[in-house]
DNA sequence: GAGAGGATACTCGGATAGATGCTGTCCGAGTAACTGGGG
DNA sequence: CCCCAGTTACTCGGACAGCATCTATCCGAGTATCCTCTC
């Protein structure tokens, strides 16, 4: 449930290769943003995984769009990239007789549950549109051929 | 946005807490579910400091609530133990030409209210009710006066 | 001109180390109620 | 009977160690394309 560092460098990233949807991007040009690029192979590793990107190795190889922008959210990111790992009571390997019948799992349960529906509803596409209309600097880069 | 065991801990102590609603409680009565007594102290201080508890020191010291169980939600319990400390983009600190602008802080901003507002539904008092209707150990407990 | 083999340019993935924050421990300080003795 | 000082029973809060996880680094392995050489 922790929002780690993974999950804003695969968006970053994401929002790049977006960028350039009609050519494969390198890991180095992904990292010239700032991040690790051995630490940022292992987070588009995961992404490629969760099928959200596909990659090829070898000369020309590279990153793309698994999918359309539009098909893409940031709970399909954020569960790629941060796992499904969540709490749960542990009172039962305490002395305690609540025993896990404190409803405790089923509250998070259902709040996690509302935090990804939220997530959901943000598009790739949506936040390519911000980013360019911000006047970043996607807006001013010149694809590199 | 972790959910550690402080927050379980919290829990279990406010619903023991709660069960003896008409007399203070003691740190190692609580501690007794098989808690740390020394790092369970701290998390009693971080519900005092927030108000849902109220402390008192010396002889017959002790915890009781702060205000009835019906006004105090997980969200409230949530805030005072995990703080509120989240995630905010960071991609100013890097050569990231985003520079913030890629709505990653307001969309998980927007997600971690939605969570929040799943745990205000969640009231002490009904976390209470379902415990003792579930047959835990609330119900066998003998209160030690 | 075609096929084979080597060089090149990439990603894959495991091993490892440092940083950070959670978890747990220790211990002295502070405070309030109780107790007992002296006036 | 009353007051005062000492004792006792608590919480407060800082310092510190252990540990898990995130972050970052290193490096060899694997693979697909391209280039060159040979026939």
């Amino acid at each position: 449930m922790r929002i780690s560092k993974k999950t804003e460098y695969a968006v970053h990233s994401l929002l790049y290769i977006t960028f350039f949807k009609d050519r494969t991007v390198l890991l180095d040009e992904l990292a010239a943003q700032g991040i690790s690029r051995e630490y940022l192979a292992k987070v588009m590793r995961l992404l490629t995984k969760s099928g959200i990107l596909k990659s090829s190795v070898g000369v020309n190889g590279g990153y793309v769009l698994a999918r359309p922008a539009d098909q893409i959210t940031l709970e399909d990111i954020f569960n790629a990239v941060e796992g499904d790992a969540y709490y749960r009571c542990e009172s039962k390997s305490r002395r305690c007789g609540l025993a896990g019948k404190c409803g405790l799992t089923e509250a998070f349960g259902a709040a996690r549950k509302m935090f990804l529906s939220e997530l959901r509803k943000c598009k790739m596409s949506d936040m390519m549109e911000k980013s360019v209309s911000d006047g970043s600097w996607l807006k001013n880069l010149n694809p590199v051929v």
